[in-house]
DNA sequence: CGGTGTCTTGAACACAGTCAATCGGAGTGG
DNA sequence: CCACTCCGATTGACTGTGTTCAAGACACCG
């Protein structure tokens, strides 16, 4: 549900050139007096730091991020992954309030902040636009909350493979972009906890793997252990 | 820092009779055009139920009100508490996401989503400021998300008690304006660990209860234990 | 091939959960 | 005024899920 959450669903009823596409990337880059610049981070490049000044909001273009938390003593909470055509970068206040990183090489679009909040002046569709896409993240961000605070071991897992199979359109099998400590981080685990879970799924018949890192589903057992 | 993140900074830099008050209260009461309607619900008394159709955004006006989500098996998770001049209510689709409950007996303003959205359309500081509170709340969760993903039970509760504090205002004590349940549901812990935990902080001196809901930290020792 | 990073598996442990009994305070009624 | 009930909170003993620590397998790349 999460990464699902961060896709775009049809917000105005115009026809578009980008059917299919995602619309948060094609608001930005057809708003008119928006000018955004594209940039390329290699593989576990730092995008933006918690404590930055928040002076631009991002677009993934290619490639995939994540973004993260870090306590002093090393713990990590990666809050979301962002695919393509997802929006990352927004924050309340003057600074950022985690981090952003290119999990593979990512091209991204980069909007500068005030410049962001200027056009949303004037623009009707702009300014509904990103209030849509904050509050799309916020109850993605609820969903994960539920997840890390209820949902034992099995279920969260279970659901992050869910979530991303509906993000990766509707092939047969599909690739996880990210590592195991990735997974473990984002689902509040260790990544030993998330390697077991993945061969007690396989075992249940829940899943097959193709390598380390190529998952097929079946949806008629992992529906059993999801519940809701 | 969750609850503190709902709290209202300031937006604009008018100055006005409302100083000190929460700003997404007088916000939405001094917009022109805006009529919201005041009502009054009970003790337990649900405000609205996930999977219901979002036709309104609330704000409390006294009182205190828990937004959560539930698993058919019973498993809960609050995923905010809302006190004096919180929004909540806000959904990105046409379904609330959530339930909100009245903690206490609750008195909120109730704005319709449609009309909210239309007067947006027309005064950019609305906008503004609606864009600015759901992305106060979308920091407040993501440092949820850091709190149930990574931190230990001592933390959780230490963090809780100074968010709780922070928005009692200044006073030497506080009282806890929910159960030990919706506490637990909270921070993702059973009623048990929590009672445990506060009495262990007692025990180290990070706190002195007075009953079970008046409490006074003891800022100095409750700092070691939250490191960051 | 050897080397490195990623992933898996195993055994022991610890933190938080479960189950159950008890305590405490607020409200009610005899 | 006291006894009673009800609900919330605390405490104890035990269990279990997920962590920790450690070893080994696998895969990719020089």
């Amino acid at each position: 549900m999460a990464l699902a959450a961060l896709q775009v669903p049809r917000l105005r009823d115009s026809a578009d050139a980008l059917a299919g596409a995602n619309h948060e990337l094609e608001l930005l880059t057809y708003t008119p007096d928006l000018h955004g610049s594209s940039f390329v981070f290699g593989r576990k490049q730092e995008i933006f730091g918690e404590g930055e000044e928040a002076r631009a909001v991002y677009c993934v273009m290619t490639g995939a991020v994540r973004s993260y938390k870090m306590l002093t003593d090393g713990r990590r909470q990666v809050s979301a992954f962002h695919l393509v055509g997802d929006l990352f970068g927004l924050a309340a206040g003057p600074l950022y309030d985690q981090s952003a990183e290119a999990m593979i090489e990512t091209k991204v679009m980069v909007f500068s902040r005030r410049q962001l909040e200027a056009c949303a002046q004037h623009d009707v569709n702009l300014a509904y636009d990103l209030w849509a896409a904050a509050l799309r993240q916020l109850e993605h961000m609820r969903d994960h909350v539920l997840l890390l605070g209820r949902r034992s071991a099995l279920e969260r897992v279970a659901a992050f493979l869910a979530e991303i199979e509906r993000s990766s359109g509707g092939s047969e099998s599909f690739v996880l972009p990210m590592t195991r400590r990735d997974i473990a981080d984002y689902l509040g685990l260790t990544i030993e906890t998330v390697s077991r879970v993945l061969t007690q799924l396989e075992a249940e018949g829940a899943l097959i793997r193709v390598g380390a890192r190529r998952i097929r589903l079946r949806h008629t057992v992992l529906r059993e252990i999801l519940c809701d």
